[in-house]
DNA sequence: GAAAAAGTTAAGCAATCCCTTGACTATTGG
DNA sequence: CCAATAGTCAAGGGATTGCTTAACTTTTTC
């Protein structure tokens, strides 16, 4: 079983929160400067640089700066690694409704059972 | 505009969580009772239904006590729900992309690439 | 019916989160 | 130059988290 455990964490974190969440949404759109994407967000500058800094240590989002502007832009492959364990988590479920199925339907000879109770 | 953002501030601080993540994993294997989920979890029982609980408030488990002994479940759809919003973000990024790399692409002739522009 | 098993409740505590204010540093435009 | 712009740093405060221990209830088992 293989754990990419490590970015997971941050990664959920960062989404848990609205006014994040929406600055991904709107990165997903094009760059955006951290004074652009404070002007929807009801808080002070400082607030939104922390939370560009929480999307950044997720890897959400890399910055550069340029002059006096910082640009942020979203970074896809951490949105995709939770959705990956998002989808195992689904499918897995899946699959063990769809083994459920078999046994049910052929209720009548049960196969080798995996359960593992010593 | 539907509404479903409310939950989703939950179901991601949920999953931020690695002991809670490793519980919907068990989960996704079959049902479980808090015991069971507490075992390998390092921690005591009421730390493992605090998070049980954090988890049924997020919509992704659901639990019913039969005896004593209550039995914890997965439910999917808080789980897609996640899924659905981390997949329209990262298709919504690659759209962008593809209309970047048409722009590229037709830098030489301005075919109606601007659709949007009175 | 006493004791074990499974869970629940309550209180408390250290760490972290989210946001603010205030001061401060660069960069740019006139 | 000088002042507006864009961002940054530091400190702090109130709320929330993630755990713990201790006491308790409700089943089940012997």
């Amino acid at each position: 079983m293989p754990n990419h455990q490590v970015p997971l964490d941050r990664v959920f974190h960062a989404l848990a929160d609205p006014s994040r969440r929406a600055i991904v949404e709107r990165l997903t759109a094009g760059p955006a400067s951290v004074s652009e994407l404070a002007r929807p967000l009801r808080m002070t500058l400082p607030a939104v640089l922390q939370h560009v800094q929480v999307l950044e240590s997720s890897g959400l989002v890399v910055s550069e700066k340029a002059g006096r502007v910082r640009t942020c832009r979203v970074e896809p492959a951490a949105l995709r690694a939770a959705e990956v364990w998002l989808t195992a988590r689904r499918t897995a479920w899946e699959r063990r409704l769809d083994r459920l199925d078999d046994v049910l339907a052929g209720a009548t000879e049960p196969t080798t059972t995996e359960e593992d109770r010593p």
